[in-house]
DNA sequence: GCTATAGTTGGGCGATCGACCAAGATAGTC
DNA sequence: GACTATCTTGGTCGATCGCCCAACTATAGC
């Protein structure tokens, strides 16, 4: 027989409803423009449940974009962790971000946390955490892979990659076909030529 | 005699006045965060100027984010346009952007421009204007110096460069001596190599 | 059944929102 | 002075904001 849903069930899902809803609602209106009654619709419960479950609406936005980044990340880290090759990690990364055309919750998600970090200590602090260990992977897999100069390309691939997710949403050709080659040369320059920082 | 300043002459004051502190305000606070009451604080001007001067506040925010951009935009390229090289023009590019530390008005505007447009089709349509005018200007100043794929060369290194600035607000020692070898070394493979897309 | 415990409801609090407007102030024209 | 055009003021409108809470329901342990 089915196990019967408790209350602490149903009090469960109605946080994991406010989380998902949050993440799509912060992508739509902006991190400043999600207010409780507008979550609390979207997700099919009632108002008061929003500070009953969560100490306030900023906690919540909080609670919601770090987890769907982190999950992302995860993702993303999994895929080049398999890619034998610096062109084949650079090809698989991106060609799984063409997923992604800019204008979808998940990568306006990650653009809007940005922007909502330099105003929330807390943010910025639990999101730097997720960010260096996403970069410090990615140097990992690039020093095991022969590149030179890991640390910092690491660091700039990371950045271009969100780069090119915020301009795709204005210029839906900016697909991985363009910008795998492109990225690819960067990388493998940096494996055929020595340090020249 | 210094000439006395007319009722137009002050209008056009104000004017300018509300367009700089809607900047200021956006970066902040965020674009759904500036307020009419707020805006008109910050300007030194009564609140009810905000839509005497201007049809909405949206209006008002997208005059003032445009201006900033259109300004800056102008100014980098007249800043590659004078580099000899495309060693050169990295490397004054990005000096020049570290004066941009990803937490100043310049470059949260920026962004959160970006985000705006995606909710807004009159921002994302001069938006576009803007942003494609400049990528022009960067694919003719790569290909007069002989760089190869020059088209989306230019496309990556506009979104590389949106997204460094996006980073380095999260990580303050992303400055150009990181960044600019890397970029270097993805422009000068373009050069050196054939295409390999 | 009785009593904690957890979850839920709907409405109310003061504050703030974008937009609007009547009234007043100022400068230029006749 | 009379008239017009422009700008400015301070306040009001209905709507919405984050947050809070008394009342209610449902489950778990006894």
């Amino acid at each position: 027989m089915a196990p019967v849903q408790t209350a602490a069930d149903r009090g469960r899902e109605v946080r994991l409803r406010l989380l998902g809803s949050a993440a799509e609602l912060i992508a739509e209106r902006g991190w400043t423009g999600v207010s409780t009654r507008i979550l609390a619709e979207r997700a099919g419960v009632a108002p008061g449940l929003v500070h009953y479950h969560f100490p306030s609406l900023q906690a919540l936005l909080r609670d919601a974009a770090l987890g769907m980044i982190s999950d992302l990340l995860s993702t993303v880290e999994s895929l080049f962790e398999n890619a034998p090759t610096l062109d084949a990690g650079v090809h698989m990364m991106l060609g799984s971000l063409d997923a992604y055309t800019g204008n979808d919750p998940t990568s306006l998600l990650f653009t809007e946390t940005y922007l909502a970090a330099t105003r929330d200590e807390t943010l910025r602090t639990d999101l730097s955490i997720l960010i260096t260990e996403f970069r410090r992977q990615l140097t990992q897999w690039l020093i095991e892979r022969g590149a030179t100069n890991p640390r910092n390309t690491a660091a700039v691939l990371a950045a271009a990659i969100d780069g090119v997710m915020l301009h795709r949403a204005l210029d839906p050709d900016l697909t991985s076909s363009i910008v795998a080659p492109v990225l690819r040369q960067l990388i493998s320059s940096a494996r055929h030529r020595p340090n020249n920082a």
